[in-house]
DNA sequence: TTGAAAGCGGTACCAA
DNA sequence: TTGGTACCGCTTTCAA
């Protein structure tokens, strides 16, 4: 069994209250006592009991975070960088995955909500408002990171979707491409920034968005990978077949890459393409993949602080929006000069 | 604020001990009452307090995970697999990266400890059996998995080394490869385990293992791909060179493959080239990666079952070993027929 | 079948 | 400067 102060207190014949005054820094403790008791912590390698603390002062010392997926490169740097800091402020981290299934995300965020975590970092799936005033009501704060849902009062730290999408397309304008296609994600937040910085840098260039070369379903298929996949092979069924493709994330531009192999093209000669995340290997496959950044640690370092300025701070200041900076990385998949 | 058993027991002017025993179906309870203090907890969705529980029973229903890396898949993966399986059961998965540092390490199981998690699931880095039973006899179950450290009574959870690298070397072997080197992976029980498989292979086939063919710094070089990147240089220019290289990780494979192709040399004619771990993008790079599967889904899986199993019988069963078999997933990358 | 009382390990408040 | 007391929300024990 654990030491208890009640253990410390005993052996060195003063009372609770005065060892747990030492251990939180109170003033009011004579020098040699605090010596005394210090030391007897350090010998019995006492830890104080953060649920006990709990019950009296509201705070666990807890957080929890809701992704979507830990597989996916982008949530597992969110979670570690957050876990990171948080860690250095004595908080731990209680992550779930909601696969993008709002039943299964409802779910989770109950349970963390039983476990009393002082706050809540969420990638939402398919949150209602509703269910997030409940939590708040709940004196929860939550942070939102990487999407947000539309019409929440709550705090935000994403990247700049719509500069995504724009950085994306006038890469590939810049490169000669103009049958330019999206491939769009889930119905997130992020997914429909993405498509509006596509939309809008192609309107100003005056290049025409086809209906069809808007792709991708982004309800029915879950698995990123399939619906690059599929999405691509519809495009090039296409007359005339777009020139190339700026797609909402890395792994479903790897699936397009592999349907434009597939029908015998060639990247980026005939088909241009850009991913979105920048994961590590974007670098080393069949032809080095064209990515947008998302500073994915960056955007964690700040959901992280900006839940902690919440626990700090007792007023509830207004929602803060934190955007970082996207930044292209081009690779060989959408560089073939500016020749046509 | 969020509803107490109290709040329950005032409106239905009951006590509450008699909502608590409801809540935790108790059978000496009247049908009427039962049915009321029910329909009053989901109509103010009543959620106990798992801090104040835990103050009593002991239990604080979380468990610690402690990892090197997030970022590696193999470790994303067990901990999503850990944390869905231990969510089915209520238990809440607070996750914590090492980076392989044993200071960081050990800080972060104190700041576990103090978070009064019921067990832990470590793959460690480098903890001293004496901070293992420390964490024991203050009645912690400690899990490892995917590594151990020897001389370590504990429940352990991971794949067959010796097999994977035999599994590996066996394969490149019957590709008609015969100088096979090893990039071997940290001081790790499982990277141990897989150069003692890929040395017993190479013996039983009376194949020599000159010295520098077991290439890559153990302790140095923290980075996998930089690992692999160097170590493959180095193989390069030993006269003669290998003429495949079995790698400890996918990770350290592609910084191979990296090497590989900067001396101008060909994949799998020249050199042929298997890793391990079998990661999503094995099959999308250059060359595809032939890699051996590490079966992690089953490996988080049976940890999970096991800290569970920990935390219901009380009684100290004996430490119990699960090894998982490993698979080969040939690819692109050592595939040369039988030829020589 | 129900509930009063004690206590889990801490913290807050106030008196000594 | 020190410590007694009450209490956080819940479970356990035992008596009514």
């Amino acid at each position: 069994m654990p030491v208890t102060l009640k253990d410390i207190a005993r052996e060195l014949g003063v009372s609770v209250v005065t060892v747990s005054k030492v251990l939180r820094n109170h003033t009011d403790i004579g020098p040699e006592t605090r010596r005394r008791v210090l030391q007897k912590v350090k010998e019995l390698n006492y830890r104080p009991n953060l649920a006990a603390r709990a019950l009296v002062t509201g705070r666990t010392m807890t957080i929890g975070l809701v992704i979507p997926d830990l597989l996916q490169p982008l949530f597992a740097q969110l979670a570690k960088v957050i876990s990171r800091v948080l860690a250095r402020q004595g908080y731990g981290l209680l992550i779930s995955c909601s696969d993008d299934d709002p039943e299964i995300e409802r779910r989770e965020l109950e349970r963390l909500l039983g476990h009393r975590v002082d706050c809540l970092i969420v990638a939402p799936a398919h949150l209602t408002p509703e269910m997030v005033q409940k939590i708040q009501q709940e004196n929860r704060p939550v942070v939102f990171v990487e999407r947000f849902i539309p019409g929440v009062e709550a705090d935000f730290v994403g990247v700049d979707d719509i500069r995504v999408g724009e950085l994306a397309t006038e890469h590939l304008i810049s490169q000669g491409y103009r049958r330019i296609a999206h491939v769009r994600g889930p119905a997130t937040s992020s997914a429909i920034g993405r498509l509006q910085g596509y939309q809008q840098c192609m309107l100003a260039h005056n290049l025409r968005v086809p209906e069809q070369y808007i792709a991708g379903d982004p309800v029915g298929e879950r698995n990123a990978f399939d619906r690059g996949y599929k999405a691509m092979k519809q495009l090039l069924e296409l007359t005339p077949p777009p020139d190339a493709v700026f797609c909402f994330d890395d792994t479903a531009a790897i699936g397009a890459m592999k349907a434009i192999f597939e029908a015998g093209l060639r990247i980026p000669e005939d088909v241009g393409l850009v991913g979105c995340g920048n994961m590590p290997e974007a670098e080393l496959l069949r032809v080095p993949l064209s990515s947008i950044d998302l500073a994915s640690t960056r955007m964690g370092e700040a959901a992280a602080r900006l839940a902690l300025r919440r626990l700090v701070s007792k007023r509830r200041n207004r929602p803060k929006k934190v955007l970082v900076k996207p930044s292209l990385v081009a690779r060989v998949s959408s560089l073939r000069g500016s020749a046509v």
